[in-house]
DNA sequence: GTCTAGTTTGACCGAACGGTCAGACTCACG
DNA sequence: CGTGAGTCTGACCGTTCGGTCAAACTAGAC
């Protein structure tokens, strides 16, 4: 699937401007492909090096040959993820129309926890323990952007074009809606039953949530 | 191994015949409530019995004196918390108000996010890694409960009480939106900035919510 | 005070872990 | 073909972890 990451991103933290081989390329997309599976499923303290080169179909010394540290796997997971994860957030228009965009928003984030269950739980994962090892990013970063899209969301309101809602709360109902059925999949799962796909039953549930949430 | 003295008598739970020492009940009142703060910041791999038992004030041959290993001490949680977990659940009454019985019990799972965030923690760290320890629990108990009272929603919502939504997903979003302000309390706060309380502002956010969603 | 069941600990163990290293192997290119 | 940069691995290291054990200590009923 349309899952693999570019591993291009990861040599730029030193300075050297060398190209990557062939080899290089298929072993480093190994590593990260594998990683993000064992990480997401069992946390950081709970993967072993062992288990990712397994995984990878490499030996754990030629694993540590292409990354210089458990912690440096999953800092290239980490970092390569953000962008991603919030580009649908940065991609509220504050020029369209205002129910479409946030519903737009909200669809494509369930969209993501369909596609990439392994990379919300990584973030679950690293969130649920205090984010130690992406603190940084969290009150800078994604603040900034929140904020931002916040501001829009209170121009709308003020507009009388939404419902009046706190912004940044309706933010967080979206992630928290919509990374529940990632990153609790096992749980909603064992309640639905077998055989039936939750973010199926979830998609028309969350529209007429948010429809009804958001009409002024 | 001849286990004749060994006092592994779980005489915390209903099943107690032999009385508890008073340095019994104190000693594994401590263990359990430094391993909660532990395995709540940690997951259960990431923990470690010097932590916990550090934490405690004991050290670590005498916490595997109350407690044969560590994998029991986190037993030992999840089934002394499950109960209090699901308690608001089952207090739906299929007599009461439709609407004030559904917002009762998204006030009171909003409440122990912010009274209990560290078991809140505790269970989102077994889920979110496939309840490796919980697994039987999840298929019967807790969906047989989630089926009963799906069934009286349903039932309310036949009875024009209720806007027409389906009951587990319901469910769902409740869970979804109150333990999010516990399990993800650090990446909360970091967006919000200091000085404010998230479920502050969580509370009449989710009574509107709520109150559009369910309104006939 | 005596005795015993209950409690505590320092020392220790084997396994698992992250990581290192010298050297062997392979690939691309002249 | 030869050659050097790039790739790979078996063996190994120091540390940490969960857990054990014998022995020492303590509480409290008599």
């Amino acid at each position: 699937m349309a899952d693999d990451l570019d591993p291009r991103d990861f040599t730029s933290d030193d300075d050297g401007k060398r190209p990557l081989t062939r080899i290089q390329k298929v072993n480093r997309g190994k590593i990260l492909e594998a990683a993000l599976d064992v990480f997401s499923a069992h946390g950081f303290r709970g993967a072993t090096l062992d288990q990712i080169a397994a995984e990878a179909g490499l030996s754990k010394p030629n694993v540590l040959y292409y990354f210089p540290s458990k912690e440096a796997i999953h800092a290239a997971l980490l970092e390569g993820l953000l962008d991603i994860w919030l580009a649908p957030l940065r991609a509220i228009d504050p020029a369209g129309e205002p129910r479409e965009e946030i519903m737009r928003y909200m669809r494509r984030k369930l969209e993501m926890s369909r596609e990439m269950p392994r990379e919300s739980r990584l973030f679950a994962n690293e969130v649920l323990q205090g984010a130690p090892r992406m603190g940084a990013g969290l009150s800078t970063d994604l603040k900034t952007l929140v904020d931002e899209k916040a501001k829009v969301i209170e121009g709308w309101i003020a507009e009388g074009r939404l419902a009046p809602v706190d912004p940044h709360h309706l933010i967080f109902s979206i992630w928290a809606l919509t990374q529940h059925y990632a990153d609790f999949d096992t749980q909603v799962r064992a309640v639905l039953g077998p055989g039936k796909d939750p973010i199926e039953g979830a998609a028309p549930f969350l529209d007429m949530l948010f429809a009804r949430l958001l009409k002024p």
